[in-house]
DNA sequence: TTAAACTTTCAATAATTTTTGAAAATTATA
DNA sequence: TATAATTTTCAAAAATTATTGAAAGTTTAA
């Protein structure tokens, strides 16, 4: 496989990958370029590389942003923003599992503590839905608890923390 | 809050989730409606609770039972199916965690395996391109390790393996 | 068999999400 | 301040994904 092959196909992957997951394809194959860039790039060159308009690149580069996955530089004596983003993979895990578990699952958690400690009417239905709930509001939870723990753990969480559970 | 809202909200709630995760709403909203009740549903009874059609309702318990997540039921003089989900949230993710690793992680694996080990050229971009995608192998596959310890581990692999890591 | 009960399929339609591109806004320089 | 470079916004269009519902298919029982 030649480089532009293999260039390719990392960035359909990253983009495949991202829509599977609930993350919109131009979004994820900005990042992916940027991810494999020697040097960071202007929206001029990522609408070049990617084929897509400048709307998209600029409020796609504006969102990766928002995530905390990628940066803006300016250079001295040029007007145009360049972008880059995080290069470490571990890093990139950190913010993306922070962002998830902000926006995404401490809301569900919250719903259903609510919905788990609704008073109880003494009916089956009832009983099942607050049991049922509460199990879920436990495992989420957890599974919330180890990626904050992940998540302020800055320096190498994978291999400090996950790694000796695999071996 | 009272039963039946806390009932829809549980569902509404569910079904948002599994839209930002990429899963079909009418699928999470089903399995989310199961979950909660206490006994199995035919597709008249799905239907009903969920206004969705019976073409949505017949394919997306189809794809839960695809993904072994809903399980059919037959009553004996009864020609209608009958459906349940699994009711113990740890299995629940165990299976979920099984799926997405077999059908989402495991190719996107493959795919940087293969890119990482294209041969370099020496150029820098090459070499970038080859180093970074190595990184994101290597955390894959840590992540990807973790995911198959857990969906072997029958029993309560939350407590014992992930409870440990939090506390 | 036949027919009733039920499930699946799938083309058409609807809903949602993404993308475009040009106008408006912003920013830096002459 | 004027203007040129650049970015952002957003309504319209395109693409994608989800849903419907009726016809076709399947299964069971009489």
């Amino acid at each position: 496989m030649k480089y532009q092959e293999a260039k390719d196909e990392f960035i359909s992957t990253w983009g495949s990958l991202g829509t599977l997951w609930g993350i919109n394809k131009a979004m994820a194959q900005i990042q992916a370029l940027l991810f494999i860039s020697t040097k960071p790039l202007t929206t001029e060159e990522i609408m070049q590389e990617l084929q897509i308009s400048r709307g998209n690149t600029s409020m796609n580069v504006r969102q990766l942003i928002d995530w905390g996955i990628v940066k803006k530089e300016l250079k001295v004596g040029e007007r145009k923003e360049y972008f880059s983003t995080e290069k470490d993979v571990q890093e990139l895990a950190r913010i993306i599992a922070k962002e998830r578990s902000r926006r995404e699952i401490k809301p569900v958690i919250k719903t259903l503590r609510e919905i788990s400690s609704i008073k109880s009417d003494g009916t089956e239905k009832t009983k099942e839905l607050i049991h049922q709930t509460k199990a879920l509001y436990d495992l989420a939870q957890t599974v919330d608890s180890l990626l904050d723990k992940a998540i302020h753990h800055k320096q190498n969480w994978v291999n400090s923390t996950l790694l000796k559970l695999v071996k």
